[in-house]
DNA sequence: CCCAATATCTTGTCAGCCGATATATTATGG
DNA sequence: CCATAATATATCGGCTGACAAGATATTGGG
């Protein structure tokens, strides 16, 4: 899974939100840090669809603007489960290294 | 930074090897989760190398075969350790997500 | 003698990220 | 009144990067 489709997920955990809804969400959930480009959220968001890791939810019409709401699927809770999963052993098994690292220097 | 080049920084951590071992330290310490595909392998040690991140050891022919070693930069163990602790913030934040749905319900 | 394992590297293809652009509405402000 | 920004959608093209496949070379086993 890629980080952009990650997020994206990660963001639809709790409610179904629109498009741009969901970049605000992932920019505020990151600290800032991540920033969905536009190009790349509608991308993924049709590639996340083909996968049924998330669906079409309803449309909505506010103030004149169409907003297009997706939400996170059970088989999407379930592979980002499994990519959280993941992260974090990696981020762990290189976190060890590097601290046996600095207890015994470099090899 | 790619996947790949993580697991090759990780792979370093404790000693310099050359491109195959590191692609069989990866597969262990991945616990055979993660191959190392060897066209990517190498050109993932060239970007590594132009960054810095990793820098050439030493060359040693053993047995015949030429065996080409990288050893990671302080520069590269900085990376490594800052990418850990995204990785980590990026499952944490997923990981709480999904736990407040199960406990709650989605919205 | 051929094949597998060890070891390097190159090339071509495909996926995907992202900048740029297009379109439309509402609010703000000069 | 018009320009600009924010909200909201979507598409297109370029570039980067992952990976399959193949070239090359040595050693050892069947």
């Amino acid at each position: 899974m890629t980080e952009p489709a990650f997020f994206v997920l990660t963001a639809l955990v709790d409610e179904p939100r629109h498009g741009y809804g969901i970049a605000r969400e992932v920019e505020k959930l990151s600290d800032g840090r991540v920033q969905l480009k536009i190009g790349t959220l509608y991308g993924v968001l049709d590639r996340l669809a083909a996968d049924e890791l998330v669906a079409p939810d309803r449309e909505e019409v506010q103030q004149g603007r169409l907003r297009r709401y997706y939400r996170l699927t059970d088989s999407g809770a379930r592979a980002l489960e499994a990519e959280a999963v993941r992260l974090a052993a990696n981020a762990r098994s290189a976190s060890e290294r590097l601290q046996a690292r600095h207890a015994g220097g470099a090899a």
